[in-house]
DNA sequence: CTCATTTCTTGAAGTAGTTCAAGTTTTTAA
DNA sequence: TTAAAAACTTGAACTACTTCAAGAAATGAG
């Protein structure tokens, strides 16, 4: 729990009673490696923030097969925003691709946080600012790099998480197929 | 001006008062069509409201050509907000597509406008909640569409939009070739 | 109105990736 | 410790797109 406050702290300062305000809203969970902390169709009620494990965030393609749109690793949130913000159906898939810890809040908790504690927006400004920041550069590397280029790319920039990660998911983040990456690696393309 | 009060009125309650002062912080520019906003390799230093206009946020790839990252209308935000908040060179261009106005605010006013008026953090946390949603709904699109698909989508969602755009624009906004573009339109594909 | 510039179109040739199918390797669970 | 399931590899055939080059159409500035 004291992770989710070190987080915080990068981003504002909060004193002691305040942390254990904030911690007293949040409930911390597991979950086995392939369980689905959100299905397609449901209408996302929590946000969570990653302690341990990590996740992906898919979606069920037309043809049956699945693509990553993001992954959640440790001290990330993660939740569809949309879903979450308007109580709405969401298209995506949450996984656990390792076993989790999490901790989660559901939407009218995290609304009362909110308003009693409220320079907590400032930090939720600054980390939802980060990830649309860092979804913009992946739209770049999309449009500017070729399949190999991406590969070797998120290789470099993140060696060890690419051990964690089953490489035909790796595969369809990057957008290319499992069969093309594994020819990109043995050096066949 | 009104406009962004509006805006904001949209997310959260504001009073008289609290709108005054909001005002005093903006400054009224005004772009004329194929006019910068920002520029590779600087770093931004502003926040622009588009009150009236269309600008594209465009990276140069590095064959010489263009790759527009995301368009912003009316009532939009738009900033390369990592260069921005870290202040960090920037690697992407804002460019004005018709002549533009826009409300700006460069980012020492912006710190002092939120301190201010801290419940405007939770005016741009929604805003900006709501921009990473849709730029993951986009790579979605980017991923389970094939081009005359998106092309297609984006026609029936924005047609007004599509008028306004140089069909260049348009294509490099889809990932697709101009010259795949107009074939798409001519049913030759 | 008119010339210059920008945007759009077309077809032909090329290519970066996909798909399929089958086999191999690795991991998981009882 | 073994069988089943999951993940990875390989090559051959295919295709959705790109690139190039040139011309036509539309738009803009004086």
């Amino acid at each position: 729990m004291n992770q989710l406050i070190q987080h915080i702290q990068k981003f504002i300062s909060i004193d002691n009673h305040e942390a254990e305000i904030i911690t007293s809203y949040f409930e911390l969970q597991n979950f086995k490696k392939k369980e689905l902390l959100l299905e397609q169709g449901q209408t996302s009620n929590k946000q969570y923030f990653i302690l341990k494990g990590l996740v992906r965030f898919y979606i069920n393609n037309n043809k049956g097969s699945e693509q990553t749109i993001q992954f959640g690793i440790e001290n990330w949130w993660i939740t569809d925003y949309l879903s979450f913000q308007y109580q709405t159906p969401t298209h995506f898939n949450i996984q656990a691709i390792e076993n989790l810890e999490v901790l989660s809040i559901d939407r009218t908790s995290f609304d009362e946080l909110l308003e009693r504690i409220p320079k907590l927006e400032k930090y939720f400004r600054l980390v939802i600012q980060k990830s649309f920041g860092a979804s913009q550069v992946r739209i770049t590397y999309l449009f500017t790099m070729s399949a190999e280029e991406r590969y070797h790319h998120m290789n470099n920039m993140f060696p060890e998480f690419i051990q964690r990660v089953p490489q035909y998911m790796i595969a369809s983040y990057l957008d290319f197929s499992a069969e093309f990456m594994s020819k990109i690696r043995a050096g066949k393309v």
